[in-house]
DNA sequence: TACTATGTATAAAT
DNA sequence: ATTTATACATAGTA
């Protein structure tokens, strides 16, 4: 159909000449499904543009209607990517659900408030944290999860409300999990915690959450 | 060209004529200037669209890129708002960025591991921290805030990007902070924490984010 | 809440 | 990265 399709004989450049005149050069946009993309190049294409549009949206929405938004994502290869202050939102949130956030019950506190290297206790990090306290530590952490949730809903009432784009809810659980499953295991692949009950515990944790 | 165009006399009333043969009920979408929006039912409208907008982009974002995506919002009321499972969200934040997440440094350590009420200690809430350790208790809490930036960009070389819109980014940490004034105003209006220097020491610690 | 017309984001191709 | 055509979001209105 492609008006004046070259007849072989007649009119063969007509490529060109069409091009000169309705050039279309691409299909443009085209509709695409909302499903897990396979090819991996074309994936981390959406993933940067669409990740983009959606940080840029955030910014607008902020700003047209003073609201403060904070945006964390973990792409699939376990990368961070924030939108606005990420620390500040989450003891801003931390703040407004209040929980005990210790999540070191172990070791000595005798002296409680005394300074080691400089430091008072509870500044130091977590890599300081000897292995036989470790699962104490990972027990604590996961109770703060609970914690929080339990916090936040009753916290709730009016003044919190869930979103959830209902369609989707159960591929993201889905997705989620699949991920922090990744990440978890990179996390231990690097051995930075070297703790075997780890991943185990954090597991529960998470699985708990899929409906 | 709209065919059929009814020439009157010679060409003159165009508009109307127009305007009876294609009767554009509304002047579509018109392009806005990103900036506050003062009228506020049009900004709870805006609010409103946007943010379902919003949590609609991020779902179709984390279902193609199996990305994990969280985003906290509070509105300029107070309201939270969240997309994803934001406590697996902060929890996952915190787990990788390894912190001591002690915030209530003050009180008894003898009874460690011990259940007061049948709750281990660090299962207590913020509530029940005493008036007097309560200062200590919020400059743990600060240092936490500090302690997760500096343990964030410690990790963050090619595994932590971080992303603001440039343009925004000062009205960002403008509007962020007159938030947190608020949510702390209303907290204390409140009465849950009741603590004069509370207010003071948080102020520090978000007036130390804006440049 | 629902509707339109128009602004904006983005899939595909370069 | 840039371009283009099209799908999608949404400002203003009812």
């Amino acid at each position: 159909m492609e008006d004046g399709e070259p007849s072989s004989t007649a009119c063969l450049p007509l490529k060109e000449e069409k091009l000169q005149q309705n050039p279309k050069t691409t299909k443009g946009r085209q509709k695409i499904e909302i499903k897990q993309i396979n090819e991996e190049s074309k994936r981390q294409v959406t993933f940067s543009k669409r990740r983009t549009g959606l940080f840029k949206k955030a910014a607008e929405l902020s700003v047209l209607c003073g609201a403060q938004i904070g945006i964390i994502t973990f792409s699939r290869r376990g990368r961070i990517y924030t939108f606005g202050n990420a620390d500040a939102l989450v003891e801003n949130y931390l703040r407004r659900t209040p929980v005990m956030l210790r999540s070191h019950p172990g070791g000595d506190m005798a002296n409680e408030g005394e300074e080691v290297d400089g430091l008072k206790w509870w500044e130091k990090t977590v890599e300081s944290v000897p292995e036989e306290e470790m699962e104490e530590y990972i027990t604590a952490l996961s109770g703060l999860r609970d914690k929080l949730w339990t916090r936040i809903c009753q916290l709730g009432g009016d003044r919190m409300i869930q979103m959830n784009a209902p369609v989707f809810q159960n591929q993201m659980a889905e997705i989620e999990w699949k991920l922090t499953d990744e990440n978890l295991t990179v996390r231990n692949d690097q051995g930075q915690l070297g703790n075997d009950g780890y991943l185990d515990i954090a597991a529960g944790t998470f699985l708990s959450q899929i409906r």
